[in-house]
DNA sequence: GCAAGAATCGAACGACCGTTTAATTATCTC
DNA sequence: GAGATAATTAAACGGTCGTTCGATTCTTGC
């Protein structure tokens, strides 16, 4: 049943946002009393802490691995498999973009939430930082831009589109689920390896 | 009067978000009853419309003196140039992008709404595209890449820190301000024109 | 089968929100 | 200066929200 409520307020939250959506909605989508939240997660405040922890768990494990895979650092399209490791997370956790977002532009941080938010930003953001800078020390990503402001770039490059595809999607066709990432994948990889301008080597390939 | 209303709800947006905040605390920040309110804009819904008017108004004119300035499409520098235009806007606007994002999660469209924002990003946003392509015939971008994606990509690395900087951007060193503004433009140009591999072209430069 | 405990529910409570209303104050017109 | 109109207010209304509570149903160990 506790399950039942977490599966059932993920699928809001990616839906409409969990802030605009009440708990008597969400126990409604769970067939169930709105007091069972109350029940088993003692108010909306334990709903809340409880999808942070299981999106920081999942993502924090997502980092782990693709950070301690042993051939990551040697190979050649590390920046790829870093833009791919991004899209494959808010893929398969779609509501993520939109929970993260709505609690961005909450006002009041209480210290629950901050805490929650801070450890899934300082802890896999910072884990990007430091590989992008050990990429950089080995001569393979360009010495002259800020690590920290590349992160910001790939990040948004992978996160913004997930944003305004419920919005603009339709009209600019940008497509779905697994057609939608692939897509992004590839031209996110484009932009970050070559940029946008033509260039003569590239076009001698 | 309607004018201190429209500015105290502008402030409050920048700093909290717009839907996080009631109508007596907009009121109180205009030193006014909430009854103004209603009294100037019919109710919430009419402040929002005005507050949109007003984006949309704002950003159209920025986009319009963009694109109509007879030497845009003959410089070099076309996408920094696209890239300042983007800055320049939310510098000037900042309360803009969190109204967007507040607006992009509420669920249940009215139809005054949704209107508004389809003109903000149909207009605007088709009109980039558009100019986009027209560089793309001109050799001068990239044409193995779509330009509503590079529209979205541009749009992403310009929006994107402005969303994230009130929450991570103490604990990044981003800056605030004028100088935000300035290491933002730099490094959006960086990535679109080079992207972030080490070339042996440039360093040769 | 039956107590005991957990699980679940419907209904009600208090707080807050956007809105309305009736009354009061300020401003302008002649 | 008086009367009409505009501007402004305090208070109250209805609705929704998160939460609580007492009662009811289900499960479980014996």
């Amino acid at each position: 049943m506790r399950e039942r409520l977490l599966e059932a307020a993920m699928a809001l939250a990616a839906e409409q946002g969990f802030e605009t959506c009440g708990l008597r909605e969400i126990a409604a989508r769970a067939r169930v009393s709105p007091a069972m939240i109350a029940y088993y997660f003692g108010g909306r405040e334990g709903l809340v802490e409880a999808l942070y922890a299981r999106a920081f768990e999942r993502v924090s494990r997502r980092t782990r691995d693709f950070l301690e895979r042993p051939d990551f650092s040697q190979r050649e399209d590390g920046l790829g498999t870093l833009v791919r490791l991004y899209v494959a997370a808010l893929t398969a956790e779609p509501w993520l973009p939109r929970l993260i977002a709505s609690e961005l532009l909450a006002h009041g941080a209480s210290p629950l939430r901050s805490r929650l938010f801070g450890d899934l930003t300082r802890g896999p953001l910072m884990a990007m930082i430091g590989w992008l800078e050990a990429e950089q020390r080995a001569g393979r990503l360009r010495g002259d831009v800020d690590a920290r402001q590349m992160a910001i770039s790939v990040a948004g490059l992978c996160i913004f589109p997930f944003l305004i595809q419920p919005i603009v999607g339709d009209a600019l066709g940008m497509g779905t689920g697994a057609a939608f990432a692939e897509a992004l994948v590839a031209h996110a990889e484009q932009i970050l390896v070559d940029g946008l301008l033509v260039r003569a080597e590239r076009d001698a390939r």
